[in-house]
DNA sequence: CACCGTTTTGACCAATCAGTCAAAATGATG
DNA sequence: CATCATTTTGACTGATTGGTCAAAACGGTG
């Protein structure tokens, strides 16, 4: 059916997305991603405007679908405690399930610096920002309810703990197995306890 | 004098490693390392295995001359809080006053995971490693002298530090500024005090 | 000054890179 | 069934990749 792509390109960037997020972005070829989607040199060009265009798309998809979803869904969590460990804890489990060790694409991503532009790097520093911002709000929620103790400095509690984030998701790359990761998220927790 | 080498072997691994570290091991050419040392491409052929021999030899001589050496200089101090103090307060000001914010070559490769080969990865491995030990040996001996509470777990307490250590670089690389830097660093040595 | 072992040099290799493009294929539309 | 807009396809480009190699350059040695 010529008339209309054969294909979703958000199937195409998933895809696309994923071989980034195993290989990194500058051993990625493009024919490492027709082959993985099967989609042929010619069509991808068709409909994408090259290589840094595909993965500023994957980029922002794997934002939205992972990262951004799911911090929505702890913040309708009650206890602000409890809901940061919930997302340590998943952390740390999706960083044990991955038998590829692919890490985190946005923290790769900070890694690669100079293969980019301008605006991946903003890409980048807006995702990380969104998870302080997530952290901050819990943490001063907690304060208000009582359930964390003031002694705890919002802003740089908050930050120490996407500081932890990135410690599991790099370390969790090779360097630390399960225990090593799970005594780094309950420390987390302990910071602001 | 062509009997002898006309360069220094080690300046030429420096050089390279410095290449690598800025742009990363796949993104960095032999034509880059040839570039930037002057060397011909036949004589760093005859001087070196290739670009794989050549990035394990710098990120050997990363080690020695940056890490280690610090470590054992730091061994010397005799407060151990007041060591790993210092070693966070070198570590932010190296991240602040890198213009090209290259970040540190052992937590980049480990972010290049896929683009190494097994001996690359012990190396990063073993680079952790010696750091946390650092860690374990400097609280431990505080708790012996009563300088750090025993409510401090030696082993999680190290490797929650060592996680800090990586979100420092990591995000030193552009997300964070040196106010959030400081803070995370501050944050650090709370967690063992 | 001829010889020798080593280093230096730049041309060269096949493979791969990101990206282009014209021709073929397609099915809705009239 | 012809036309049409669009997609698909694979051959192609020039540039670059990591790596090779034979010849030239060199200075110590006899």
């Amino acid at each position: 059916m010529p008339w209309e792509k054969s294909f979703e390109e958000s199937d195409v960037v998933e895809q696309a997305m994923e071989v980034f997020w195993q290989k990194g972005y500058a051993a990625t070829s493009i024919s490492d991603i027709t082959d993985a989607t099967g989609i042929k040199r010619g069509s991808l060009y068709n409909a994408f405007d090259g290589k840094h265009d595909l993965f500023v798309r994957g980029l922002l998809k794997y934002g939205s679908d992972r990262r951004t979803s799911k911090l929505r869904m702890l913040e309708t969590v009650d206890d602000p405690r409890e809901a940061i460990g919930m997302f340590f804890d998943s952390l740390v489990k999706a960083t044990l399930n991955d038998p590829d060790k692919k890490g985190c694409l946005l923290f790769n991503t900070a890694l690669e610096y100079p293969s980019h532009d301008d605006d991946v790097k903003k890409l980048v520093n807006d995702g990380i920002k969104e998870v302080v911002t997530f952290f901050e709000g819990r943490i001063s929620h907690g304060k208000e309810s009582g359930i964390i103790p003031d002694s705890v400095e919002t802003r740089p509690a908050a930050r120490a703990l996407i500081a932890l984030v990135v410690g599991i998701r790099v370390l969790g790359r090779g360097a630390f197995g399960k225990t090593a990761l799970q005594q780094v998220a309950q420390q987390a927790i302990d910071l602001i306890s």
